[in-house]
DNA sequence: AATTACCCTATAGATTTAATAGATATTCAA
DNA sequence: TTGAATATCTATTAAATCTATAGGGTAATT
């Protein structure tokens, strides 16, 4: 099941990407027009930020921002913040690498060899699916 | 990440699958010779059950054993037994569905989008995938 | 001084991962 | 045929972890 974070993670950036400005947009203002606690998505859009592509600024007119566009934001890179690694075990990730203490050996694992698959096939999705491609139209 | 039940699940289908033969095959050798406790194993293959694939025998020399042959069991009866809706979403489950409540248009949303791309690649995979692929050469 | 992001803590609820105890069905041998 | 052994089935419960959210205070900006 995908994550409530998740959901309101992307949610919130593809608002930011719906704006055709660059000026700050309040978390207030996402969370009501996206139907978010606010709380929560202070939190959601906090650990975005170390992505690079996400800007804040404090204070009146303040907000969260987009630093790159839509079309350079992948979402391999948003959905390892917000949903963690993209393998389902860690012995097949790449970024997150770890062996199984309980399998003596990955390549004789029909777990591992299964989740590979798996693996390969959704992060093909997320490398070629870009924040502008969850706009509408 | 993958649960300890479908991880174990899977290991165990495999380990039946491995045996030449279509005697059963008790719960106590499964778990030890794949390293699962022994009564959640127990829940876990009562559950596979329901598949139709797997069949068991009460006694002594009772157990476990596979119905159909591991060419013919797809991945996404076991996935869908274990892990539950392959869709990350419930509103773009196939077998699953529901809608959000959360969401007012679905043609609009881009988490619907994107996991719509994501459960149909996910769906391919277990689709081509059976039992026997999962075996070591 | 007002506004808004940032940061820390706590917590209720759900889910996962089992451990425990016993009931039921089958086999086999005395 | 009866009883002991075996092994699946069922139910309960508990510990641990994760999820989603709330509260309250700090720091920066206008």
């Amino acid at each position: 099941m995908l994550s409530k974070k998740t959901k309101y993670g992307l949610k919130a950036l593809t608002y930011l990407a719906g704006q055709n400005t660059k000026e700050p947009i309040s978390i207030a203002e996402i969370a009501k027009h996206e139907n978010i606690s606010q709380k929560f998505l202070e939190n959601i859009l906090l650990s975005l930020r170390s992505t690079g592509f996400l800007g804040s600024k404090k204070g009146k007119g303040g907000g969260y921002y987009l630093i790159k566009d839509p079309s350079e934001i992948p979402m391999t890179t948003v959905m390892r913040v917000l949903e963690g690694p993209i393998a389902m075990v860690s012995c097949v990730s790449l970024n997150f690498y770890e062996k199984c203490d309980d399998c003596p050996d990955e390549q004789s694992c029909s777990v591992h060899r299964l989740m590979l698959k798996v693996r390969d096939s959704n992060l093909d999705v997320y490398r070629n699916t870009f924040l502008s491609d969850l706009l509408t139209g």
